[in-house]
DNA sequence: ACCTGAACACCGTTCAAGT
DNA sequence: ACCTGAACACCGTTCAAGT
């Protein structure tokens, strides 16, 4: 009986499963061949080669993605239900993520989430450059925050010299905060947490003027020069 | 004259700077052997294998680290000033971040910067488990806007689809906004401005309560069962 | 103690040849 | 139109053999 006709979605779907389940580099041409019963070489009638055989795998993660519509009452609620729907989205598919990422297509998986972030930052009553950069420092934090993640799940025991190094300075001092720094990381918590004061704090415009922090000339900002109009035009 | 003989700092120094240019993907035993002039075979003598070449690489890159001081007026100010110091000792090594991260080293790495960020959050007036959240959420900004940032650098000229997209819905409403997310990005300017936020708004305490946001039943929260104390002890 | 070439098992990819 | 095996150039790694 030989087989049912390989096509193209077939290659797909299984390579899919395989990267889901063990990441990028574990699949290979010829496992992948073996996992669906044909030869290699069969392969690459279907989908070129490796590397574009990967390419469409993102783009299928970019197109499934969807709409994301906010929640909640105030616009700082309402910014941060996007940067939650679109986190839980994307955790699924760690690292489909990064691939996209890899292949310099972050904006382009982040546009749903941008469309709604554009619309819920006007609400908050900011526009042009100003709203522009909450867009990116939330599209920085998702992304970013699960990139981190992603990779420290992989290292669940963190090395011991931690509770050793911590315990000497800050255990009697703080034992709270040593024993927290020493156990796993609660990273949806810790993700929703950082949100919510990124996005209160770009609302507020605390992160506007050289007002207080160490950014003046004394400061470790030294050599590169940030110095230009903060908002020009 | 053969060769002065074969180190083994002499194989990390070269393996260092081939991976520093062109990332770690691209250095192979057989092209670090032909950069140095000996046989492939000589370097396993040296450093064991690829693997561990590349480890003693991320241990190094940990170790070359050193302390960091906090600079500045304000505790916040202060807080921002690690973060910024910290980047701007791991922004000429982004590959070397990457290999630290993906070996689940990125505690490590982030030591120095979470003795002085401890001291300085203290300083601030907060204890136990809120003051390590803070401790906790700017080591995954000052990270993941690394990790974001290097491969973003990567594509340099975003997709043209953006502008496009862009341009029909919010270019005659809010044309500077527009103009901004279509510009390259000042990663720079962005990572100060996020830090400085999400300081401002871990130290007033934004992201305590369900006060606002959409964090209720109703939001975009659904399965994930984040609902515990939110400081337990 | 240090270096070497040959050899092995694995890659991705091409190509001529089949049906 | 679709599939195949042989072959090529590249990997990392091992090992017996050199000095």
């Amino acid at each position: 009986m030989a087989r049912p006709a390989l096509t193209r979605e077939e290659v797909l779907a299984a390579a899919a499963d395989l990267v889901r389940q063990h990441g990028p580099q574990t699949l290979t041409m010829r496992k992948l061949a073996a996992e669906l019963g044909t030869a290699v070489t069969s392969i690459y009638w279907h989908v070129g080669n490796r590397e574009s055989l990967l390419d469409a795998l993102v783009e299928r993660t970019i197109a499934e993605l969807g709409e994301i519509r906010p929640v909640g009452r105030t616009p700082a609620g309402r910014i941060v239900s996007v940067a939650r729907a679109l986190r839980r989205r994307l955790r699924d598919h760690p690292h489909l993520v990064a691939m996209v990422h890899e292949r310099g297509l972050t904006e382009r998986m982040f546009l749903p989430a941008q469309q709604a972030l554009v619309h819920e930052v006007h609400a908050a009553g900011l526009r042009g450059a100003r709203a522009a950069d909450v867009v990116r420092a939330v599209q920085f934090q998702v992304v970013g925050h699960l990139l981190v993640e992603r990779n420290h799940e992989r290292a669940p025991a963190q090395h011991p010299g931690e509770e050793e190094l911590w315990g000497a300075r800050t255990a009697e001092e703080d034992p709270a905060l040593a024993r927290t720094l020493a156990r796993a990381i609660d990273t949806e918590k810790l993700f929703v947490l950082s949100v919510k004061a990124l996005v209160a704090g770009l609302l507020t415009g605390a992160s506007d003027g050289a007002s207080d922090s160490g950014s003046g000339p004394g400061a470790d900002s030294g050599d590169r020069t940030v110095s230009r109009a903060p908002y020009p035009q």
